[in-house]
RNA sequence: GCGGGUGUAGCUCAGUCGGUUAGAGCGCAAGAUUGUGGCUCUUGAGGUCGCCGGUUCGAUCCCGGUCACUCGCCCCA
């Protein structure tokens, strides 16, 4: 229909989307602070290695979603698909390994080549946490209470549920491993086409099947919390009853994974049946080994990432009146009077609305469009007594102020406003 | 990558069993109203009927392809 169409999976925010937008990565960035996080931009292109490396070779993040494309030197590049990988590769290369623990937090696009669909794009937004270098868990808890924070600052705890689980360490996790593959190739004929896939590829994602043969064959499988080692155990136990310290509902779910290979211990999702096909607005899990092989020493982590079109989904915003004051001229001989005043107005920090073209009626139109409850009428009289008419848009009245006085009684008026909120 | 649905005005949608100038509501613009607003009334602008091809005397309508949007599968925040 339009000559220029955006591309594919990409959004243009106006107004108020853009607000909104706004007002959850500034809630998110102000909330980290209080939380002791400290802000990292890092670039959203990377070398591919930092992610072909780290997520896992099999998953489809990297096998088909990857936005990777060789730059004129020969190198080969990514847009990033998620934030972590090069939040830590931006730990290691600044040396940040000599100061730990690192609470950082980070909010930015992010890109999959994947079919958009209700809360899913090819160009995504992402805030994120991550704590590098401790592991207690204590940090586990206090990284989900973030995050369960943030959810309830947005008003959107209503409708959403914790998930949680324990992927277990790299010992509980190959033998819990071994055990669920050896089940399922025995009753590999009974297994949906997608789940036979998944059985050669990443057998743990047949936990969240959402085939139902699948999940009937799941009832019998075998269960993670046998292949525990007793600190994978302990350590989940202590998440828990941190959670439960701080009064954070969760529901443990034996069949959570992660879709990345990263992971390890904690994993968790805040769930919402309101974004269509998709589920998690925001989710997280430790990730210990994840800085060795990046070629750090051996040092624990725990993070979580959010969507932020789909917190957007789920959450409304109202946006607030922009304009304190309209100034209208009377007629085209006090128009630079008018934008005079309204100049000064604005270096006082008050926003002013000023049309260029109409005459009084329209102007007034417009104003009252605009929700600007107060107007100012510019005219040859009130030029010679520097004077300005003052409407009161809801009441309707008027009245002539000194110029001085009226600037006053804006900023007063301003003052008055932000009391409110 | 696979499957379903939908593409007509800026927006929400009618409509033509294939026929000459394609409609409504909202929105936008002008006027009624030359120093005063949301209501009302009048008038107006705005469309390659997604695009390409086929069938036909004739296609916005039927058929094929294609693109886009949308929902789901896969996967994921």
């Amino acid at each position: 229909m339009s000559p220029m169409q955006p591309v594919r999976g990409t959004k243009d925010f106006f107004g108020q989307d853009a607000e909104h937008f706004r007002h959850i990565v500034q809630l998110a960035l102000s909330l980290g602070k209080c939380y002791g996080y400290l802000e990292v931009m890092t670039p959203i292109f990377e070398s591919a290695n930092v992610f072909l490396r780290t997520l896992g070779e099999t998953s489809d993040v990297v096998s088909k979603e990857m936005y990777v494309f060789e730059d004129k030197g020969g190198d080969l590049m990514a847009l990033r698909p998620e934030g972590t990988a090069g939040v830590v590769r931006a730990f290691l290369s600044n040396g940040l390994t000599q100061n730990l623990p690192q609470k950082l937090f980070y909010a930015g696009p992010m890109f999959r080549y994947e079919r958009p669909q209700k809360g899913r794009m090819r160009q995504f937004h992402q805030i994120g946490a991550e704590v590098i270098g401790e592991a207690s868990p204590f940090v586990d808890a206090e990284v989900i209470a973030f995050g369960h924070h943030l959810l309830r600052q947005l008003d959107i705890m209503d409708g959403v549920t914790l998930k949680l689980n324990t992927l277990g360490d790299a010992q509980s996790r190959e033998g819990f491993r071994n055990a669920l593959v050896a089940y399922f190739q025995s009753v590999e004929q009974k297994l949906s086409p997608e789940s036979r896939l998944r059985l050669q590829k990443n057998p743990l994602r047949i936990l969240d099947s959402k085939d139902e043969g699948d999940r009937e064959l799941l009832k019998e499988a075998p269960r993670r919390e046998a292949y525990l080692t007793p600190v994978a155990k302990e350590y989940f136990d202590g998440v828990c009853s941190s959670l439960a310290a701080i009064g954070i509902l969760y529901e443990i779910d034996p069949f959570l994974v992660r879709g990345l290979d990263y992971y390890s211990h904690t994993a968790f999702e805040f769930v919402s049946s309101n974004l269509g096909a998709q589920s998690a607005v925001l989710a997280g899990g430790r990730y210990d080994g994840l800085i060795e092989t990046m070629g750090g020493g051996a040092t624990p982590a725990v993070g979580w990432a959010a969507g932020i079109e789909r917190i957007m989904l789920l959450s409304s915003f109202v946006p607030k009146d922009v304009l304190d004051v309209a100034i209208i001229p009377i007629s085209e001989d006090q128009m630079e009077a008018a934008f005079v005043m309204a100049t000064h107005l604005r270096h006082a920090d008050v926003s002013v609305g000023l049309e260029f073209q109409g005459n009084v009626s329209k102007r007034m139109k417009k104003a009252a469009k605009q929700n600007v409850h107060n107007v100012w009428l510019i005219g040859e009289e009130e030029i010679q007594t520097n004077h300005v008419t003052w409407k009161n848009m809801e009441s309707g009245e008027q009245i002539s102020l000194p110029f001085a006085e009226a600037m006053a009684k804006m900023q007063k008026f301003k003052e008055k406003k932000v009391f409110k909120e």
